[in-house]
DNA sequence: GGTGCCTTGTGAAACGCTGCACATGGTTGC
DNA sequence: GCAACCATGTGCAGCGTTTCACAAGGCACC
């Protein structure tokens, strides 16, 4: 037995494991067979020793003295992220965001190919986009069905989200990617990740905002007791 | 006035109040006057005591035995957020996502108004999208002193990002939101926030796999050694 | 074959976040 | 004005993540 997870693995070392790969994957590219956990980290954005042990969860596949062996490596966090397979992909909504996903190259080259479109638009409905035919929201669970869908990307207003999610976990969908600005209830076998970009630049507010009040006054006072 | 930061406002705080904010508009917006830690926790997909304890950081703001008052809760909200003035967007790359992001009514209805588009392609310079000009890379700088802009908006394949991002430091510009994926660096003081499309959909599969693991409870094909 | 150098892998401490449980304090009804 | 009620605000314990510091282990050179 030699790839069981001795251990489970960390989300936060999940979260980063995608950034290591495309780190890998550059340095591959150009040619390098090994990289210190130093090395790798500051192209990664993190901490050595951060790196180093989300490296250890997948197993010891570091050389003490050398460091890592980039293919090897490469293929032990592929094997652990689950992308030694194609993982087919359906995109609801074919407006800006939509299309704009369907299109993004990196989701095809990385695994993850889009092979189903669906909309509610019918002036849409029949229509071709990047060689994929546009199909009615009515199509989705025969969608699933036939094509093998393993992740469903929700595009669309947040109004209608909560019934599209309804659709993809009856339809059996898994694995739910939502852009709407809504929060969405899915059964807790269903795993949902939300991408909101109101939020994002929200946070950024925040930070900007703080940062001239932190120049305006500082402030040591304070009741906290 | 006096709304000093009696204690700084953790990250994961700040990271949902953005979700608070838009379920406290969908409240307001339904005519409720007063909503329960309770029930705005459940609307926002959180443990009721992390919504208290979350709203806490903001100031004492409820009312014991009744809860808190949407109207003015919003405003202390949007306050800690910086949301009673806009900030100006910019957005460099104007393909696909650039498009969708400038088309995303979210963005200017919660107060961060897309006023420039840049591009280097040379067909594209001059064209309009929702009536904003798409000036080339080159006016970069003069469009972030003039506009007063406030959040750059990296919207291009990873292979020009970091150019980019230092062009918009450069300018001035202290706020990054970084859709290229790749790891870029900025200087301590600019606030750089990345999203990654690519990697949340490795992240499902991930959970995917695991599920998958589990149903198989042996996995053929190690590779010890 | 032995010595020294180099990098991994990890124990343990520090830190931040979550969630429970309850004291606090304001409101309503009489 | 008083008592019962109710939701907030928070002390605290538990948990996950980060970071340091160092022992363990492999390689290269002589």
């Amino acid at each position: 037995m030699a790839s069981k997870p001795r251990r489970p693995i960390p989300d936060a070392t999940v979260s980063r494991l995608p950034i290591y790969q495309r780190v890998l994957d550059e340095l591959q590219n150009t040619g390098s067979t090994t990289v210190s956990s130093e090395d790798l980290a500051e192209l990664a954005g993190v901490n050595a020793a951060k790196a180093r042990k989300d490296l250890s969860f997948l197993g010891s596949y570091g050389i003490r003295g050398v460091g890592y062996e980039v293919d090897y490596l490469l293929f032990q966090i592929r094997h652990a992220l689950g992308l030694t397979q194609q993982w087919p992909v359906l995109i609801v909504g074919v407006g800006n965001l939509g299309r704009a996903l369907a299109d993004y190259a990196g989701f095809t080259s990385r695994g993850f190919p889009v092979v189903a479109l669906v909309d509610d638009d019918p002036a849409k409905i029949g229509t071709e986009h990047v060689g994929v035919e546009i199909r009615p929201l009515a199509d989705l669970a025969d969608l699933v069905r036939e094509l093998d869908i393993a992740i469903g990307v929700i595009a669309i207003p947040s109004s209608g989200a909560q019934r599209v999610a309804d659709l993809l976990v009856e339809a059996g969908v898994s694995s739910i990617l939502n852009f709407a600005p809504a929060v969405l209830t899915v059964p807790d076998d269903v795993h949902l990740r939300q991408v909101d970009l109101a939020v994002e630049l929200q946070i950024l507010s925040f930070h900007r905002q703080r940062g001239r009040r932190d120049v305006e006054a500082r402030d040591p006072g304070g009741r906290s007791g």
